[in-house]
DNA sequence: ATAAATATTTAGATTTGCCTAAATTTAAAT
DNA sequence: ATTTAAATTTAGGCAAATCTAAATATTTAT
């Protein structure tokens, strides 16, 4: 099968929005894709017809075991392409979405396993989220918000909450970056702010909104 | 400006089709490009309309200089991911068109800017056709036909004719590539097939058709 | 339980890129 | 110089993906 780019993208926006509400209404997908209510529902009727979704009027939508396997490639892609332009073309990663959001379009199957091999079978895309293989397997990590571990805990960054440039920024200054290791100290009442120790540097302070995009697994307690 | 995939695709075609006609006919594009005169005079209208073309009903189109400069950045990614997908991806050049065919068309010139750059600026892509530069420039090369080149002359493969399969299977058979050295030595009148010695093998004989797939350019007479 | 607010769907249009069939223009042939 | 053939354009329509406005269903609040 083969599927226009705009039913890809609706795809691919209920399998997102399906990680947080059991059924996707017609309004969270209109707001995710930056279109109208009266389109939504048209497309979903077509996705209907394909048979890639559930779908009863006014109850919301959700993919059917054969509309996941086509998210599941469409975000491979997406996620492999990402590690490319980061990898190999020297991409920053606030910069990769709307190359990817194209790329992950392109339609070849030899392309994406032959990239997949150059990359050398990558698990993690450059935000740290898992990138499925040929068959639709993913592999899962800890992948734990910041706030809310224990203190003292020896931890190591496995994802990014957001891919903004702002982010990154101040990512950079900070000198975190995906597998950096830090040490949760304490936080504080007054703004949400917690202090860490990054790698072996001293102990520094971060946002209560740096802390919030930051997901870690834990590593231990001993150095 | 940003065109739409269909619009390139045109623009694309009326300028290889330059190539070899002045002024490029309806029923040669609807030809080149799978659909029907009709379909051709209406887009031809709308590129008329964005001042890319030069256009008389019934006299034919022929781009100015805005839709050359956009057709030779068309060009300039075609080729350049042809050359990654070889050279990068390990793709037969017989596997390679359709893939490019698609990812000419997506959108970001620091994509491509960075592409040229890891790929190392290369000139040519893997058929021996030109790679234009981000200004539009061709570094033009010796292309000439084998048939006809004198015999005896030391000759370089700088570019072959298509991009078939069969093609490429042969000229593996015969161990011929970009840049192979060969002498010509006789052409023989009963059909057209002509005598060669390729590198330092002994003389071969190599079918018109064959031939006739085949560009060189001159190296000299000695050894 | 009913009214008000919110969410969703239906109806009818629009744009892009394509089609077929018919009309028109240009080129070729007698 | 007409007639015939070929190429091209015009006219009218279609499908995909979108839109707005109106109608309908659901949820929330009184």
């Amino acid at each position: 099968m083969n599927y226009s780019v705009a039913e890809e993208n609706y795809i691919k926006s209920v399998y997102h929005l399906q990680q947080q509400w059991e059924r996707v209404s017609t309004n969270h997908l209109a707001e995710a894709l930056q279109t109208q209510p009266a389109s939504v529902t048209d497309m979903v009727k077509k996705l209907l017809n394909k048979k890639l979704v559930h779908y009863e009027p006014y109850r919301g939508v959700k993919l059917n075991s054969a509309g996941k396997k086509v998210a599941l490639q469409i975000i491979r892609k997406h996620r492999l392409w990402e590690y490319f332009l980061v990898n190999t073309l020297g991409f920053g990663w606030d910069e990769v979405h709307d190359v990817a959001e194209q790329l992950e379009h392109v339609n070849s199957s030899k392309l994406i396993e032959q990239l997949d091999r150059f990359l050398g079978h990558p698990q993690f895309d450059p935000h740290g989220d898992p990138i499925p293989d040929k068959q639709g397997n993913i592999t899962y990590r800890e992948r734990l918000p910041l706030i809310q571990q224990p203190n003292g805990q020896l931890l190591e960054i496995t994802a990014v909450g957001d891919e903004s440039p702002a982010l990154l920024e101040m990512l950079k200054h900070h000198g975190i970056e995906m597998g950096s290791r830090l040490r949760l100290l304490r936080s504080f009442a007054f703004d949400g702010s917690v202090e860490i120790i990054i790698g072996k540097a001293k102990p520094t302070i971060i946002s209560q909104a740096l802390a919030g995009c930051l997901f870690v697994k834990w590593i231990g307690y001993d150095e």
